[in-house]
DNA sequence: ATTAGCAATCTACTCTAATGAGTGCTAACA
DNA sequence: TGTTAGCACTCATTAGAGTAGATTGCTAAT
C-alpha cells in the first residue's frame, strides 16, 4: 500500500514540520535525515505522496507539509512511543507516591503535572456519576430559604448542591425531607436515574425540586492546567476564541463527553483526535491527547489539549504512564476509603 | 495649578489616546477637537505639560500621549463619569428583578453582566468571611477516612470542605464530633478565628485538624467572565503572562486582598487602579475598577479588569451603577433568607 | 500673548532587486 | 527500470531606497 521509502519520507516530512512548524524541500530533507537517495528521487515520492492525500503544499514551489490524512496515518502506524527515561518515570511515581486518598486533589495535581511535563494544557475530568449509585443524600439546613445537599455515591465520592425553597422550610421538616429521600438507598443502592422517578412519585413538589436539582448538573469538575500554552503559533484571534470554550464550565466537558458517546474507547489506550473532527471551527488547530482512568465502574479522563503541531511521541508516553500512576494511586486509596463497604 | 487651558488639552489629548490608542499632534488637536488657539500655542501647552510629567512621546517628533501621571490626573480630576441612559438602567435591573435569593447565581450573573456591557473582564468576589460568624458547622460522613463539613455563616452562606482522616471514624463517632463542634456556636455565634483555639484546646486531633481545614482557605470564591478580552492591544507574549494570573485560583483574590488591606476605600465609590500601582510586571497594563458590595458585615468586590487605554466614564458607572444593583439585591434577599435569625 | 513659517526628525509605506529554497520536467545513466 | 543530474521557473522573504505625512522646536512677525 505505502513503501517502506515513501514511508521514511512521510516521517521524516512529519518529523521536521513537527519540530520546525515549517514546509520542507526534497534538497534539504535528504540533508537533514541523511537519507541515501538524491533530491530528485524524494522528490518524486513526494509527489508520489501528495498525490495520496498525505502531502500538501502551501504555495507552488514550497517545500511540503502533511495533510491531516498524512498525519493521522503517521499517528496510526509511524508514530513510535517515546519511552520515558527511568528518572522521568521515577519523578512521576514520587508525586502519586506522596499524598493518597483526596481524590480530587490526586486529579488536581494531575492536570497540574501533566501541564508542566508536556508544556500543553492539562486536563482532567472527575468521573461524570451517572452510572454510579448514590449511597445517601444529606440535606443540611441553611436557612429556611435554602439547604445544602450531599450527594454521597458508593464508591466514597461526594458533590454538593445548593437547594432553593420557593417556601419556607424549617430544619424539622428538611430533616424529615432528608429521611425520606433516605429511605430506598438506605436499603440498598439506587441509581442517579433512578432517583428522579423515586421522588417524583411522592407528588410532593419540594422533593421533586430536590430531585431534580440533585440530578441535574451531575457532571464532575474539570481540571484545567496550564491553558494559556494554547498560545503556541496562535494568532491573537484565534487563541482568543479557544480560550472562551476553555473557560467556559461547560466547554471541554461537553466535548469529551461528545467524545466519549461517539467513539469506541478502550481502556488502557491513548487516543489522539484533532479539533477538526469535533467540528468546532474555534478548535481546529487544536489537539487532544486522552486516555482513561477508573474509578470504582465509573472513568474519568486524563489528557492534554495542545497545537496540533505537538511532540506526539513524548505527549502520548506521558499521557500514558501518568493515567497508569493514576489508576493505581485510586485503586489503592479505593481499598482503604471503601473499606467499609 | 494648572490652568484650563492645559486641562482642556490634557483632556483632549488623553480623550484621543483612549480611543484611538495613538499619539497626536497638535495640528489634528486643534482640528478635531476644535479648539480655538492654533497648533503653535498648542505646542507650548503641550510642552508644558510635558514639563509638568503628564505628558510623554514616543519619539522626537511624535505626537504626545499621557503618562501614567497625566492619567492619574486625568481619572482624578477631570474625568466625567458618564450618565447611564434610563434604558440601559432599566436593562441592568431587569435581571436583577428576575431571581433573588441564589446568592452565589447573582455574583455568577454580575461577573457576566460586567463582562457583557464594558467588553473586559467581569469580576467578582465572594466576601472574605473572615470577619463573619459561623451558625454551625454539620459534618457528612462519606466513608470511615473523609468526610464533608458544611459550614453555615450566620448571614446564610455556606462553604463546604472536604476533611480527610488519619485513622478511620465512623458515622456514630464522627456524629459526636459534628455535635462538639457545635456546642459553642449553638449557644450563640463564633468568629471564624475564634474556632481555631475553641477546637484545639480539646486537645483532640481530630478536632484539630477538622477545624484547621475549616479555617483556612476560607477565602470565597472568585467569578470571572470574559477573561480573554484581555487581549485588547497585547502580544501573545503580554496576554499569556496576564492570563496565567487570571486563571490561577488565588491570583485576582490575593491581588484585590492586597489592595483592600493597604489601600483606604469607602462604600459606595468606584476605585480606578493601575497595574503598575501593584507591582506586578504582567499586569502593568492593565487597570482594575471595582468598588465594594455588603453583605451582612462583610464585604466583597465587584469589577472589571480591562485595558489601561480603557473607556473609564462608562466603565466606571457601570460598575458604581451595577454594584448598587447588587447591594440593593442583596438586602433584599438577605431580609427573606435571614428571617428566622 | 499668540501665531505663522520653516527646518529637522521620525514613522510608515511602497517599490524594487536580490536571494534562496523549492518544484517539475527532461535527458542521461547504471 | 529505477535513479540521478541539470535546468528553467516559481514564490516567499529580506534588505534597501525613496517618499509622503505628521509633528516638534525654534524664530520672527503680529
Amino acid at each position: 500500500m505505502i513503501t517502506d521509502r515513501e514511508k521514511l519520507v512521510l516521517g521524516a516530512i512529519i518529523d521536521h514540520y513537527l519540530t520546525e512548524g515549517d514546509t520542507i524541500g526534497s534538497r534539504t530533507l535528504v540533508k537533514k535525515y541523511n537519507i541515501k537517495y538524491s533530491s530528485a528521487t524524494i522528490r518524486n515520492v513526494m509527489a508520489d505522496l501528495e498525490d495520496f492525500g498525505y502531502l500538501t503544499k502551501t504555495h507552488t514551489s514550497s517545500g511540503r507539509i502533511p495533510t491531516d490524512l498524512g498525519y493521522k496515518f503517521y499517528l496510526s502506524e509511524l508514530l513510535k512511543i517515546d519511552k520515558l527515561s527511568r528518572n522521568e518515570m521515577e519523578k512521576i511515581h514520587q508525586i502519586y507516591d506522596k499524598k493518597i486518598g483526596e481524590f480530587d486533589e490526586i486529579l488536581r495535581k494531575t492536570s497540574n503535572l501533566l501541564s508542566k511535563l508536556t508544556s500543553y494544557a492539562g486536563i482532567v475530568l472527575e468521573p461524570s456519576i451517572s452510572c454510579e449509585t448514590i449511597k445517601k443524600v444529606e440535606l443540611v439546613h441553611v436557612s429556611d430559604y435554602m439547604a445544602m445537599a450531599v450527594i454521597v455515591m458508593n464508591d466514597a465520592t461526594v458533590r454538593t448542591r445548593k437547594i432553593y425553597f420557593e417556601n419556607p422550610i424549617d430544619e424539622i421538616e428538611l430533616k424529615k425531607i432528608s429521611v425520606k429521600l433516605n429511605e430506598k438507598s438506605s436499603k440498598g443502592e439506587i441509581k442517579t436515574y433512578e432517583i428522579e422517578n423515586f421522588v417524583k412519585e411522592k407528588g410532593n413538589p419540594v422533593l421533586e425540586s430536590i430531585s431534580n436539582k440533585i440530578y441535574q448538573d451531575m457532571e464532575g469538575e474539570v481540571f484545567i492546567n496550564g491553558a494559556s500554552t494554547i498560545f503556541e503559533d496562535k494568532t491573537v484571534e484565534e487563541a482568543k476564541e479557544a480560550l472562551e470554550i476553555f473557560n467556559k464550565r461547560k466547554g471541554l466537558d461537553e466535548i469529551f463527553k461528545e467524545l466519549v458517546s461517539t467513539r469506541e474507547h478502550k481502556h488502557g489506550k491513548v487516543y489522539v483526535v484533532f479539533g477538526d473532527e469535533l467540528n468546532i471551527e474555534a478548535l481546529k488547530d487544536f489537539s487532544f491527547v486522552y486516555s482513561f482512568y477508573k474509578n470504582g465502574n465509573s472513568q474519568g479522563i486524563i489528557g492534554v489539549v495542545g497545537p496540533k503541531r505537538m511532540a506526539y511521541s513524548k505527549t502520548v508516553s506521558l499521557v500514558e504512564y501518568v493515567t497508569k500512576e493514576v489508576n493505581n494511586v485510586i485503586n489503592i486509596s479505593q481499598k482503604k476509603g471503601g473499606r467499609d463497604e
